[in-house]
DNA sequence: AAATACCCTACCAAATTAGTATGGTATTAC
DNA sequence: GTAATACCATACTAATTTGGTAGGGTATTT
């Protein structure tokens, strides 16, 4: 299936709401009320992007949350390892490679540099990019710019 | 983590196998030996690849598999898929979206063009350029063209 | 007819993910 | 300084998905 996981579409939907506050503080109550997701989720929804730091919490009475960036200098990359951690399509193409076959396996490299497309990719893809419809020309240009400006090293 | 399934990988490792045998047809035996994996994995294997039409099976003794199609003409998405079915990044992005707050979130429309990017990128990376290291370089300038000429519809 | 080798289905175990609950801590307001 | 508000941390359970395995069935060749 090759899905993102669903705490992850959640945390794009949460930002979404937050970039829509702005600067009035949201609570977890009003984030679920806005979002439709349960209390209890959204809880677990927001310790991820606030460790990330892409959101900042504020304790006590008048407390909340508010977005800690401007939607367009958060990226789907940003969210996605806020919740999944480092992406690595395969075995090969993680930090802590564990695969047996790796040095008789000639795929190993190539996956690599597939892996590192996909970064970039997501990289791109802002959350401005993804709120607001009109932006989505410029996005295709952006990205066509981007990969040719670093020529993909593995790649 | 967005990590691609053992079985997918394990596929695209039988597939270098096979392309390497060429026209010699390779028993499952073979192909466990070759590779390194278990006999009943490698059936398992065999099944998704040879549904998708990816490899020819002959039954009977002097029977075997033999790959059916031209290395440049298998992508790394035909494999995905082989495996995991659709890909779709989000519940909203499947074909039977199921998605309770589809209406409401606005995002929908948005991930199913970056969806759309993912399966294109995919689709151009093809088992020959994976196998082959000297291909790289163009590989690189080949995604760049086709992002150009489709000038993704909904991106 | 016997040997070879693919085919199909079902099952079990492991790992991951989703969802929930509970008690704790910081901040504000009165 | 105490009570109310609202975030924080952890742990647990259930559901789903994935990986791995097994066993009996069918087609083809010699």
């Amino acid at each position: 299936m090759l899905r993102i996981g669903k705490l992850t579409d959640y945390g794009l939907v949460v930002l979404n709401q937050l970039a829509l506050a702005g600067a009035v503080k949201q609570s977890t109550d009003d984030i679920s009320q806005a979002t439709g997701l349960t209390v209890a989720t959204v809880r677990k929804v927001m310790k991820a992007i606030v460790d990330a730091g892409l959101v900042n919490a504020q304790r006590g009475s008048k407390g909340g949350y508010r977005i800690a960036l401007a939607p367009a200098q958060i990226s789907v990359l940003d969210v996605v390892q806020a919740f999944e951690g480092p992406i690595s399509l395969t075995e090969c193409s993680a930090d802590d490679n564990q695969c047996e076959i790796t040095d008789s396996c000639s795929l190993s490299s190539n996956w690599t540099g597939i892996n590192d497309l996909l970064l970039r990719v997501l990289g791109d893809i802002t959350l401005d990019d993804i709120r607001n419809p009109g932006v989505q020309d410029t996005l295709h240009h952006q990205i066509v710019d981007q990969l040719q400006r670093i020529q993909l090293v593995n790649l």
